[in-house]
DNA sequence: ATGACCATGTAATCCGTTACATGATTCG
DNA sequence: CGAATCATGTAACGGATTACATGGTCAT
């Protein structure tokens, strides 16, 4: 909701702009994500609100930078919206939608399909977060016990990440079971003498 | 990220603006939600384009209602959305951001109350996610099986839900975990002896 | 009569994406 | 010489929230 008080939170170090965008294509964008169109505009808008300094530096390659520095104030606003706890948002799931409205189809082989390119998009992401995670904690838990404190918390983040994507490839798993069994009852169902001829024992 | 789509789905049954926003308040509000003055002029909005036709109907109580049907038109919309495959969208989660930059108050009780009050509000929703599952499937795999086809749909949607708001409330325990070890670390790393209980970490 | 619920909408504002515009450096 | 990367921005549009405005019915 607010790409505001994010920015303050980044700016632990002074970055540019462009710095941040890269963060939020790297480990960051399991929590969040913005363009750059919409970074610059905020940027100015947080050093006019007096809660960021900016300087330009010369740039080895390309253009000179923008840096921005959080001031005293920046850093008191910052712990505010730490401190007002938890805020959870509204999420908003296009594809749990369009699982919904898939009865419409009346077609489980349609579901199946859907499902299984769901796993391979939710899978892939699994993946990348934890190569993440052990670029932070590489070498076990050792490694985990002496992190810095903020890499402790950076940790503690990633770890939501792992854990929701990991539930929801064993939801696409478990969905994926049970149109299965939707498809083929009478495997499964041992209810009662059942005489139909596509018995599927002794074969 | 378009409330169109979702709105053309919701449709199935022809429904005012109103009974819209009573199922996001309800059991839809796991995967999307939107507010009355949002509904209102995108319902319109569809009607131009074509794809929904309404008339109004006298209410019992109140004001009388404009209920909004979908057509062929918008049925074939619908289809082609569902059709494309899965959209995932951009997740932002404000409260991984807040434990993110909470190494900055370098307090960590301030994090155990942080994810104990997170814990709270992510375990009440399960709670009320797996009310809508017994509401929807209340006598057990027998009552699984002889779902409607739209019902077995909305169920697997639903347990997108459950499995990922159990995931989250796992990581919560977990992160606590982490957290009182980290506070006493003598308790579980067996490796020399550690005369300063309160120093985690010297320079 | 007061408040909860039914029922509709508009206006202002804010948040976010896509498209546009510019230009230097470095590597192949 | 062309593509990728570095680096900054503006403009137009679309999507979503908050505030405003109205008025009827029903139960306490």
């Amino acid at each position: 909701m607010s790409l505001e008080h994010i920015l303050l939170g980044m700016l632990h170090d002074p970055s540019s702009g462009y710095d941040i965008k890269t963060a939020f294509s790297e480990g960051a964008r399991h929590f969040w994500s913005a363009e750059l169109s919409q970074i610059y505009p905020t940027l100015k808008k947080l050093e006019k609100r007096g809660w960021l300094k900016s300087r330009t530096e010369p740039s080895s390659k390309g253009p000179p930078r923008r840096v921005y520095r959080r001031n005293a104030a920046g850093r008191r606003e910052l712990l505010h919206w730490i401190g007002a706890g938890p805020q959870m948002g509204t999420e908003r799931f296009a594809y749990v939608a369009q699982l919904c409205f898939m009865h419409e189809l009346d077609n489980l082989e349609a579901t199946t399909e859907f499902m299984l390119e769901l796993r391979g998009k939710l899978s892939d992401f699994l993946t990348m977060l934890l190569g993440v995670e052990s670029e932070l904690t590489g070498r076990g838990q050792a490694a985990i016990d002496s992190l810095s404190a903020e890499d402790f918390h950076v940790h503690l983040a990633l770890r939501m990440g792992i854990h929701s994507m990991r539930a929801k490839v064993r939801w696409c798993d478990e969905a994926l079971t049970r149109i299965k069994q939707r498809q083929q009852p009478r495997a499964v169902r041992p209810r009662g003498p059942d005489k139909n001829p596509k018995e599927v024992r002794h074969g």
